[in-house]
DNA sequence: CGCCTGATTGATCCCCATCAACGTCGGTGG
DNA sequence: CCACCGACGTTGATGGGGATCAATCAGGCG
């Protein structure tokens, strides 16, 4: 493969796509300026490694374009994916020197990189990026408990409806789209990253996708574009509540 | 059983057992005679329902003695464990006005609890609280990213050992005492309980704690208290690394 | 074309779920 | 005191869902 040169980031916090939703939500533009002196924008190809865990990370950031993956791995070599990043969320541990998981780009990734000292010494001093990341934080906890009960207790089929949920809603918050009805999107995973992050193996994803196929929950375009034809028919093959989460 | 009044619990936040590791502990005193303010003590039997999921919950706070659960249940009653709380540990999300998960007394519970609202303007002013507060969701974060691997990748006898392991670092964590070598502990939870925590049936867990009783990994006295002849050998058990995590 | 990576499909096996019976212990009441 | 009971735990027999091993297919690229 060519090797292509990182396209030209965004420079200017302004025009960042974003910047509503980062870790830097809440800055106003003074505090925007600050951070704009501690940043730098790096890009990944699909399939490179950002950072292997336990290496030393001098940086901590936010996705800006593209999707990349946290996973573990133990001796033997069975890995769990835990936690699939899109646009806007947040990279790297405030306050650690090391990386815990091995953090790699699955799709062609733009990355907005914060140096660390001056980032931890900004969030003692500036409660809003420090409140913005405690609010981000809490929704990853919850992302991650919902995950709990997808690999404790649901079945494979069950959890590729939820994985695909997932990925739907995520697609469709990008394109400030309702989630609802038909929609599209492309799978920004290989099977084997879908089956390390439901905890089965490649073979089962793939028996699962041709089974929700068959059914009629999905169609496919390719590999990679998905179709669902009714969204609450998808939500149903996931065992999930029709009714969303809780108010503010 | 007879109705036990609730023991009277500490009243000044200097005699805290939990004073130094839970959300208040880098408060100074000023800032520790606002949440006096604002703090009272509630008592649970074991077995009994903090919150309901959904409920609201008008207080957040900290667990000061005992052990209480987080689950999630779905509609056809699968359950999944999704928090395991010992001592110190946070119950409760500000902003958000319902509970997420249900939160259930698995022994004796004693709670320090904080209104809501002044505790959340709390959190504006005083930096201590937040700070400390972000500390311990990303440590609950990646605890919870932890149990992913548990439950997605691992045997049930390695899901059993790293439950073990897991609640012997709490439980000498509690006591200040090292973790290695011989120790041994009581388990907070009912075979049905460590089932929900785990992804497995109540007869799995049973065979598979008689399983490393067997083969000399624990010892029983009683149903409930443990003794591990050798920590390295539980943890080899758990499929763990033998070396801990990464430096601060 | 031939090669390589990713995906699909088939055949078989095994770990754990399921269904069922029995054991243990503490509490209660005759 | 002992029979009874219910909650919790253990153990056994059987079956199924997903893992494993293996063959084939599809597409992109040299």
């Amino acid at each position: 493969m060519l090797y292509d040169a990182p396209k030209l980031a965004p420079h200017d916090c302004g025009d960042c796509p974003i910047r509503h939703r980062a870790v830097c939500a809440r800055c106003d533009s003074d505090e925007l300026s600050v951070l704009e002196e501690m940043k730098y924008y790096r890009s990944f190809q699909a399939g490179q490694t950002v950072v292997w865990a336990g290496d030393r990370m001098d940086f901590v950031g936010s996705v800006v374009e593209g999707v990349a993956t946290l996973t573990q791995t133990m001796e033997d070599g069975r890995t769990q994916m835990v936690g699939l990043l899109f646009p806007s969320d947040f990279v790297g541990r405030p306050g650690r020197a090391g990386a815990a998981y091995n953090v790699t780009a699955t799709s062609d990734l733009v990355m907005c990189c914060f140096r660390k000292r001056p980032f931890e010494q900004m969030m003692e001093t500036t409660p809003h990026v420090a409140q913005r990341l405690l609010q981000m934080t809490l929704d990853e906890l919850d992302a991650a408990r919902e995950w709990m009960l997808v690999l404790g207790r649901k079945t494979a089929r069950e959890k590729i409806a939820s994985l695909l949920t997932i990925i739907a809603r995520r697609d469709a918050s990008l394109h400030l789209a309702p989630v609802e009805g038909r929609l599209q999107f492309d799978l920004p995973l290989t099977r084997e990253a879908m089956a390390d992050y439901l905890g089965l193996t490649l073979e089962t994803v793939s028996r699962q996708i041709s089974a929700l196929k068959r059914d009629g929950v999905i169609e496919l375009q390719g590999k990679r574009h998905v179709i669902v034809p009714d969204f609450d028919r998808l939500q149903e093959e996931a065992g999930d509540d029709s009714d969303g989460g809780l108010p503010e």
